[in-house]
DNA sequence: GTGAAAGCGCTAACAT
DNA sequence: ATGTTAGCGCTTTCAC
């Protein structure tokens, strides 16, 4: 391609000088009705198109929000980027996303990364909970971050997670309540506050209950659970779950697999019961009882703390979101 | 935040020029290991980032690629947007993220912008066929671009599509010999190439039958599709289709939602086929007979394309990419 | 209301 | 091997 049109070659063609072109285009200081008009024709006629890297370079506002994300396979996290986009847009940002593709030691590297793109601030979605990295972050941070969702094991930083324990709690004793004494529990990749906060609390209430806890490891990954849990069904020598708490939703649609792979019924052979409340399209036929981390509410307390964050109107965001059982057809 | 250390401050604390700091920390220019050493470490204790806006101003490579998708509720274009993070990475490119939210009025802004942002490339995925604007831009392009899965009905600039029509003419020739002859079509927005020749495909082939084409229209949206299939299924004086096509994954899964809705069985009851073949988590259990666009083929052929148009390495990329059919559980 | 000039933080000649 | 210098394309004082 051809070099690029400057604001230079526009205000050759105008007949004015670059800075006026400059004042046309940024919209900031005075300029004659008749000079914006011809500044604007010879914009138009160049095909020019204003160099926003050297707008932010000058302004030393990039305009841009960076997101760190696990992947975008998980619909939990995709809706998360899709709502992201119109939430930044709202705000006159754009959001420059990366991914750990669900791989804890590649985070430091994509943060570095959007630092160094002088991004305004960082969500960031997929924090593990060790990370040394994050935590030193914390202390001397460059960048206003807000962590979403998953969060380190230390309390630093700032967070916007919901009460993992809590909706763990909800969904066992739900389950409990409705007769249940084996629930089998399909766990996350403990490497995330999530998995370890929801373990915890599954395990607080069959305690509770005087159950006995039985748990499997899906990772948060929809191929491994539909192999774990597959296995434990095909287990012969041991008595079945009648009920099985999947630590996301994604894991919860594996076990449904599982299940219907083997002619088994959600609900009317084994309940099953997820972690998320992920809006994805087939909700409608798999219909699935989950615990709504009313993601919508976390996400816009996390960026809108993050823009508070940027603009200097606070110094710490930490938000807890209250979960919320939401019974449908499966549990 | 305060203002962030540049190289001129890693200068100073290692007693070096500034350009010695750039010449170590991008790799080129012959420095004393000695001398390097003492600039890595200056740079570490001040916590320096080098600043890409500056250097991408300076080199003129952004490094990174625009890409406007519809969507990232759709499956199929998190599946891609998560692909092209993949690919672009291995590239040594990031990618840049913009939405028209399934409108086609808002692509021009933010093709505007992607190319306001100097990104090397344009990655087009949401084009409508009547887009005046992307029809000018392929006449006199500033940034090399593809169009990916839709594009302009006047066959210019660089696409790589798959043969939708030939698709259609599959899917709808294959539930004739499995021997229907009520197939209902469930068409995408016509807005978009994909869904016009997805249409025709599936009247060239009712046709060819001798067989009457049947056709609602769902927009490529779940909703809209559930409740228009619903309304069909609900009619009462009207023959049922044994079968019915929809133009993409994302609408058979509302048709199956639909179905579920009505204690009927995607093909026990009525056959459905979609087309796309989304890698969609619910894939076990759901099972969908569809047609698969070979996503991962078309997006790398797409971004090979692009990276040769923007090397110089050739001057148009046009690939029509062939369907397959899969079938599985649902017909 | 408009122009001239400085400078954002880098890289890339060009010197030495 | 390292320092000096000149910009990249803008915005923003400061003059006039």
């Amino acid at each position: 391609m051809a070099r690029m049109t400057t604001s230079r070659d526009v205000a050759r063609l105008a007949r004015v000088s670059q800075s006026t072109v400059s004042r046309v285009l940024s919209g900031k200081g005075n300029v004659r009705q008749e000079t914006s008009e011809r500044v604007m024709t010879a914009a138009q006629r160049l095909g020019y198109y204003v160099n926003e890297t050297a707008r932010s370079m000058k302004t030393k506002k990039s305009k841009s929000i960076g997101v760190v994300l696990p992947s975008l396979l998980n619909p939990f996290f995709s809706e998360t980027a899709h709502s992201v986009y119109t939430y930044t847009k709202e705000h006159d940002r754009t959001m420059l996303i990366e991914l750990t593709m669900d791989n804890p030691r590649a985070h430091q590297a994509v943060v570095k990364d959007l630092i160094g793109r002088r991004v305004e601030g960082l969500l960031l979605g997929a924090v593990s909970t060790g990370d040394t990295f994050m935590e030193e972050y914390c202390q001397h941070p460059v960048v206003p971050s807000v962590m979403y969702n998953r969060r380190l094991s230390k309390d630093i930083g700032n967070w916007v997670v919901s009460d993992n324990k809590l909706g763990s709690i909800m969904a066992t004793t739900y389950l409990l309540t409705q007769g249940h004494r084996d629930i089998l529990y399909v766990s996350g990749d403990m490497a995330y506050s999530t998995a370890v906060d929801r373990l915890m609390g599954y395990k607080f209430a069959m305690d509770n209950a005087g159950k006995k806890p039985r748990v499997v490891c899906g990772n948060y990954d929809y191929v491994q659970t539909f192999e774990v849990v597959g296995n434990v069904l095909d287990a012969e020598h041991f008595r079945q779950p009648t009920a099985i708490f999947a630590g996301n939703d994604l894991m919860a649609l594996a076990v449904i697999g599982a299940l219907t792979n083997r002619n088994l019924g959600p609900k009317s052979d084994i309940a099953v019961i997820g972690f998320d409340n992920i809006s994805w399209p087939a909700r409608r036929d798999i219909n699935l009882t989950t615990i709504s981390q009313r993601q919508d509410l976390m996400l816009k307390t996390a960026l809108e703390g993050l823009f508070d964050l940027i603009n200097g109107r606070t110094h710490t965001v930490r938000t807890v979101i209250k979960p919320e059982l939401i019974i449908r057809g499966t549990a």
